[in-house]
DNA sequence: TAGCCTTGACTGATCGATCAGTCAGTGTGA
DNA sequence: TCACACTGACTGATCGATCAGTCAAGGCTA
């Protein structure tokens, strides 16, 4: 109710905008079942009708939100990879950095997408779909990095070291609490200028680990 | 329809048993929202009804799913985690196995309750309290052990590190075939056997590499 | 006029939940 | 042994609410 004023307001496609916006709030609070059409609209500032007429089904739109975000984050990680030098030191490092700030930064969608984006970890098969789609050529990038970072390692390990390495970031990304809560501390305990380098420095540490036990152990 | 033969079979309360297992399954498939009560009563055999005569809600049910595996998941954890010594040799490895194995194994109730348990990740509300309430005491137990494996380290850190395993377990437990996709293979190459192996060794490289990170660097 | 946007009104389907009521089994008193 | 009272388990029918999606028509711009 109560339409809101055009005149003097941004316009142009703000609808379109304002629709994805809402969305990506929507699905990260009830997720892609429990987010209701309804509602979004309501929030977007728009008719219901309006989400059809532009994306022709609520699948459509929830493809959009992650293709839209996925493109920020996984552009910004390109740059960052593509930076690096496999062979230089502390390069390990500094992929995983690559892979893990631009999610977390203000790209990344803050945590709204974020809890999208650790849904997609479950794994349903529209979610599977929609990371094979959008995350999957920048994944094999990763990859080769991973590979060129710890010469020997098989391509089998350096998979399960991005698998992991995002499972910890997933851990990280969606908020709730529960981290604080355990250390028995408020919130001032865990602050996020530590966060990157932790993770950092326990991927690091985890993949250094898989690369050693899978090297020849004569050879090392 | 065809109600299930009772004379001689074990009847007691079958039903339950059946509804408990048919939940898991259809909550692992849709998520919460997307699960339906009717099409969770057809698999279980029974009518909607019964559902909400046993259970009273969608909520509570799904609610008896986490309690009933997360007590079955805790109990083996605890049982694994009492018996290691955390200053012996190898403690921090074992702690993790004992963090993993149990959820990992039989008892975790295969890839049904695995996709509910990686979901409760990406935590909405309801999966937060319901984290809280069956898996925090456990978690309690095990940043103790983690602490004292590690020598001073701090509480957040334990905390932190306990994080990131979960998230890497989590990774790995709602097996979606994007690793063995990414690693160019077909299902081969990531065995079972190896992956506990491979997780511990992640997860023991991560959190003495953040251990490290924190000790005062003068006295290492 | 022509062509996008955008809307309100609407649909059939499905949702979780509730209802009265059936049925088998069990205890009890005589 | 019989009759009665009572209970827990379970069901089909149905509730109001909400779901995603459709449609004709109204603006607004050019």
């Amino acid at each position: 109710m109560g339409g809101a004023e055009k005149a003097t307001e941004p316009a142009a496609s703000d609808a379109l905008a304002n629709i994805l916006r809402a969305a990506e709030v929507e699905f990260a609070d009830k997720g892609f079942e429990g987010a209701g059409m309804k509602a979004l609209a309501l929030r977007a500032g728009v008719s219901q009708s309006l989400l059809h007429y532009h994306f022709g089904s609520k699948d459509n739109l929830y493809a959009a939100v992650i293709r839209e975000r996925s493109r920020l984050i996984n552009e910004d990680r390109l740059v960052r990879l593509r930076a690096i030098d496999p062979a230089g030191p502390g390069a390990l490092a500094r992929i995983f950095e690559a892979l893990f700030v631009p999610a977390l930064g203000p790209l990344g969608g803050g945590r709204a997408y974020a809890r999208i984006f650790a849904g997609l970890i479950a794994g349903n098969a529209r979610d599977q779909a929609l990371v094979k789609e959008f995350y999957d050529p920048t994944a094999r990038e990763f990859l080769r990095a991973i590979g060129a970072a710890l010469p020997g390692v098989t391509a089998a390990d350096a998979a399960r070291i991005y698998q992991f390495a995002l499972g910890v970031l997933a851990s990280v990304i969606a908020r709730d609490g529960r981290t604080e809560r355990l250390a028995g501390a408020g919130d001032a305990v865990i602050d996020d200028v530590g966060l990157v380098e932790a993770l950092t420095a326990f991927a690091v540490g985890g993949a250094e680990a898989i690369a050693g036990k899978t090297k020849n152990p004569r050879e090392d």
